[in-house]
DNA sequence: AGAGTGTTTTAAAACGTTTTAAATCTTGAC
DNA sequence: GTCAAGATTTAAAACGTTTTAAAACACTCT
């Protein structure tokens, strides 16, 4: 059994051409259906081409071009069916403009944010959607000085010089928190994520000043701050029973928190939403079919996908355009584990 | 607010050459530390090239030096945790090397799984791993004819003229029906994935054999086909429990399907394990948080992953090596959904 | 001063395309 | 026959690097 035949020099536009008896520019032409180009002879070049199973060498066509057709995206983790759902989309989009997604996790490690952006001044990509949760100034200004197309999906700074999607989220916290108040919950604690990331911090503004809104006293005690994971969510679930035992309501920072509070939960004897609600953030699938099924305020992750795309394609066509900021609203999905109030 | 500043030429070794006043052969040996180049002229070029911001552009880089350093990973879904665990593997073994990953999620779409391997002939990427569900002769026939380095993760015929990494899942499924049947239950019933793929292939051959080794009578209506996703799960188990209420124990063909399983059978209003013991496969980090946790029998995703980054990475390096074929053993893990037989 | 020996630097040729501007070929009309 | 006008084809430049072989330089030793 021989190995995989490497190493052969591949077949390129001039051994086509050579074949064709024609130039090479005759062959481009040709090949990419020119209309300056014979019928007939455009009929032979691809005979050559298909019998001597020629493909364009795409970095050459890259560099002459300088246009690589791929784009970019930087998610903080691909363990997060969020960002999952949010990727296909972009996916989607991207081939069906005929171009490649390279997909990024950063796990939150800066180095691999940093290196996406460096990636468009290499001409890596032609352009870039990331979604950070530490878009710190460093980072900020690698993506407002990128040498090309970028979109953030996330909060960035006012004033900040990159198209921007982002979304509500001090709403969304808004929406649950008046829920759990509208079905009788007053004792309500809040699993928040990592202390410092950006969301974090706008869904921590947005519990506090909700549970104001509603006449009920905020104190830090009532909020842990984890990863945004499984683990996360159950760490901070136990440690926010520990010290209030007496909470009726829980509101998570996302689904995947969530899942691991109500597990937490589960395992304290308690029952979900009897002797404590949930709420979640992110609207994932998974939330559908958990036990109990989630109640989650969706932040419109597959949306804001969709809108980065978007945004970029357009700053891709016309990189003049002036600096886009869209907001997207939260939507809150009643289900089992905080559920509709009965009259 | 004005746009980011796309268009303008950027700043090419040729700039570099000029300020520094020296060639461009030598800025390219300086910057990439050639010892031939003096330490002087290399400080020189060093400052200058920071002045001017430049970046190598990697697409011409690739084109000279016809190697991008990219290498393409394709998986069958990146909503399973499994392939998640298995990418982040390969992700860190290539960036080791100094090499990018750029990950295809097929869907199982035919197309996807092709175009990567066209990507190959394109010259976008030095090498390609791909986890396909239905390597079937066309794809086979270009994995086998591609012009770069290609690894295979799971099956492939006898003979295949391409490095593999397998796992003996018929063994794998034997390990669980034999676990099953040490503790005591005999009913056992198999929630399959979807026909025709060379795994629920493989599976539902070790199943009948399994059964058989034990004495138990194997009937086709012990099993149910549909996708390896959590409703294929739910659903499998559903029309599994319709036919066989009497069932005791059901092996489900990968993790997913088995926590859709879990959930449907709670809803029946049976309990996991009283009732039914159930038994998956992949052992996902999920499965280790569900209620009640996952006995799995372990595919060695993250084994599979590096062993087959290994052998890309060898073929890279020699692309005459002879054809290797690797088998990984799956391993049992006991959890609370079929737990250890007390004797 | 010239030869010999290292050490640095560089000109030029790739790498495989696309694109532009010019060259060549057809036609039909005169 | 010649010309103009299209229709086709092509030579050559460009994209931004790396690499090779040769050139240039700086010494030391006769």
């Amino acid at each position: 059994m021989t190995a995989q035949q490497n190493r052969v020099r591949s077949t390129t536009i001039h051994d086509v051409a050579a074949r064709a008896r024609v130039s090479i520019a005759t062959v481009s032409l040709a090949l990419r259906g020119d209309p300056r180009c014979a019928a007939s002879t455009v009929t032979r070049v691809k005979e050559a081409a298909i019998a001597l199973h020629y493909v364009p060498n795409h970095v050459a066509r890259s560099l002459r071009r300088s246009s690589t057709e791929v784009i970019t995206l930087v998610i903080p983790d691909i363990g997060n069916p969020v960002y999952v759902a949010m990727s296909k989309i972009i996916q989607r989009a991207a081939r069906d403009r005929g171009y490649r997604l390279s997909l990024v996790s950063s796990d939150s490690e800066r180095g691999e944010e940093l290196h996406a952006v460096d990636g468009l001044a290499r001409r890596q990509a032609d352009g870039l959607i990331i979604c950070s949760l530490r878009p710190d100034a460093p980072l900020l200004l690698a993506l407002e000085t990128a040498s090309a197309s970028v979109c953030v999906i996330g909060r960035v700074p006012e004033g900040a010089n990159v198209d921007n999607v982002r979304v509500d989220s001090e709403l969304g916290v808004a929406l649950g928190v008046a829920h759990f108040v509208a079905s009788g919950r007053t004792r309500i604690g809040f699993v928040n994520g990592a202390l410092g990331t950006v969301p974090a911090t706008a869904r921590l503004e947005g519990f506090a000043r909700a549970l104001e809104d509603h006449g009920l006293h905020f104190r830090p005690s009532l909020v842990t701050h984890d990863e945004f994971s499984l683990e996360g969510g159950y760490a901070g679930a136990d440690a926010l029973l520990e010290r209030h035992p007496d909470l009726d309501a829980i509101f998570c920072a996302n689904d995947v928190m969530a899942i691991g509070a109500l597990r937490h939960i589960r395992e304290r004897g308690l029952r979900v939403p009897e002797d404590i609600a949930v709420i979640g953030m992110d609207d994932i699938a998974e939330g559908r079919v958990c036990t109990p099924t989630l109640t989650s305020v969706s932040l419109e992750a597959e949306r804001r996908g969709a809108i980065a795309a978007q945004l970029l394609f357009e700053r891709l066509e016309h990189p003049d355009l002036s600096v886009r900021r869209v907001t997207v609203q939260p939507r809150l999905v009643i289900r089992e584990s905080s559920p509709e109030v009965v009259a």
